[in-house]
DNA sequence: CCACGGATTGGCT
DNA sequence: GCCAATCCGTGGA
């Protein structure tokens, strides 16, 4: 193992407060899943926050729902929905119960398990470096490669085999604040986060 | 009840 | 750069 046994699990603390701290402060840390007895992690370098008091593109906007009730949790668990009839994409549940804010994972940097993720993602373990960007830098594809579905919506992050670990914080000068993709309304909102000059960025 | 379209991806032009 | 793939939650009738 490398130095990631070093770091420590992120509390519930960490989630439960103002989204866009977060969604920030996210940036570096390293998302984790235990998977058949397999470590697979990765670091964020890429989220957007979605925040349904005030953002019509928040699937969380029209208050809650069968499908969105993850949302209004409270901070520290996972939101994982399906889209275009074939993708899943998972978030990171922020702030107090009723809120309704979340922060979409977007890209990660493959640090462990890569094999076993290409696996799931490509069908073969040995993958090429093009392969190794492509892997997980979008959110459809952070969800292939961790093999994240339906069933893992609503997952505790503070005492499961999916959680995020701490890390030196990203210097705010290393952080974009730009707006968000794929999405149709609130377009102007400029909240994508990203670490700058990252290869593992979806998009500049 | 039914039609619409989406916080995407990858392949083809 | 454009567009098909492929579900199903949601909202309007």
């Amino acid at each position: 193992m490398t130095t990631l046994s070093l770091q420590k699990k992120l509390p519930e603390k960490f989630y439960q407060r103002e989204l866009h701290k977060i969604a920030e402060e996210l940036l570096g840390k390293i998302f984790v899943r235990i998977y058949d007895e397999t470590i697979l992690a990765g670091r964020i370098v890429e989220v957007e926050a979605y925040d349904g008091r005030v953002d019509q593109a928040s699937h969380s906007f029209n208050g809650k729902t069968k499908r969105n009730e993850v949302m209004f949790g409270g901070g520290g668990s996972l939101y994982v929905y399906f889209t275009y009839g074939m993708h899943f994409c998972a978030n990171v549940v922020t702030g107090k119960v009723n809120e309704g804010t979340a922060i979409l994972l977007r890209a990660l940097e493959p640090l462990e398990g890569i094999e076993s993720m290409a696996m799931n993602r490509y069908g073969k373990t040995k993958i090429s470096e093009k392969e190794k960007i492509n892997l997980a830098n979008g959110p459809g594809k952070i969800c292939s490669a961790f093999a994240i579905a339906r069933e893992e919506n609503g997952t505790d992050l503070c005492g499961g085999e999916i959680f995020i670990l701490n890390s030196k914080k990203i210097k705010p000068g290393e952080i974009a604040e730009v707006t968000r993709i794929g999405i149709k309304k609130s377009v102007d909102l400029p909240w994508r986060y990203y670490i700058k000059n990252n290869p593992f960025v979806s998009k500049k």
